[in-house]
DNA sequence: CTTGCAGTTGCAACTGGTCGCAACTGGAGC
DNA sequence: GCTCCAGTTGCGACCAGTTGCAACTGCAAG
């Protein structure tokens, strides 16, 4: 649990405790590639803890996501996935409301409108993680 | 409610009814400019017809936003509105996460970065309604 | 090491939204 | 007009996520 000390001092100096379920949680989404669902994540700590509650598992990902250290995507399948925050390879999703199918989609073109939105009213978007429905392109052959 | 025939139109042509519940979700969106929640149209329908049910009013919502007829879009106050799709006039949102402001951004950021990622990639993104949340330039300043 | 307290936790009750189902109905085709 | 059936409705049961609250606990300051 060492590689935490980092983020335990976020917290910290944000005015936020490190507990043991926090440190977990952190754990669960920092050693998971993937995107997990708050269930995802409530089980992989029940494993290890079974004595916490879905409503901690909430309420710390609304810190983290407050914090900026975690994102919160909808992918469209009705669940909301979390993400931890990686400063290299930064990517979005593109994703078909026909077929399904998830492709990414690179930072570079989020990061230029952010740019130009920035310089043109002052507003800083947050463009961290991104999905974007659409029609693939067989999809669109086939309509 | 002879306005709404061409939407009538729209939806039988693509195999669904025109019921008399629908057409007054449907006036409900159309007479009414802002964004408005699934409990609003609630409400609204209801005056007239009080035996209409919540699930109906979610019903009709995805329906009609399958045919993208009204947009959806979370506004980050944790309830999702919807919003009758007009021609002219796009427009999306910046909402600031500190403070909640809400200010608008002209349609023809996101018409660029679709048509790049359509032309580099082939995904036809429907970029009717975004909500970007950031930092005001107020904000930034109080940081 | 102790203390104080802001921040956190687990629980239970609640809420908003979804799903499955049986009954109903708009409207295309005759 | 009448018939038929895919699509729709209202209902009740259900589930994921949220909230209020009393008890607890990290941790900064003494």
């Amino acid at each position: 649990m060492s590689c935490e000390t980092e983020t335990v001092q976020v917290l910290r100096q944000r005015g936020h405790k490190a507990t043991p379920q926090r440190l977990m949680i952190l754990s669960a989404l920092r050693h998971d590639a993937g995107h997990l669902t708050a269930g995802d994540i409530f089980d992989k700590v029940r494993v290890e803890y079974p004595y916490v509650d879905i409503s901690t598992v909430y309420r710390t990902l609304a810190v983290l996501k407050e914090l900026r250290l975690v994102t919160e995507t909808d992918m469209g399948t009705g669940d909301t996935t979390y993400e931890w925050v990686r400063q290299q390879g930064r990517h979005h999703h593109l994703i078909c409301r026909d077929c399904g199918s998830v492709a990414s989609l690179d930072d570079h073109y989020l990061e230029d409108l952010g740019a130009e939105i920035m310089s043109d009213s002052g507003f800083k978007p947050d463009l961290d993680h991104f999905a974007i429905f659409g029609l693939c392109a067989n999809c669109q052959k086939a309509t």
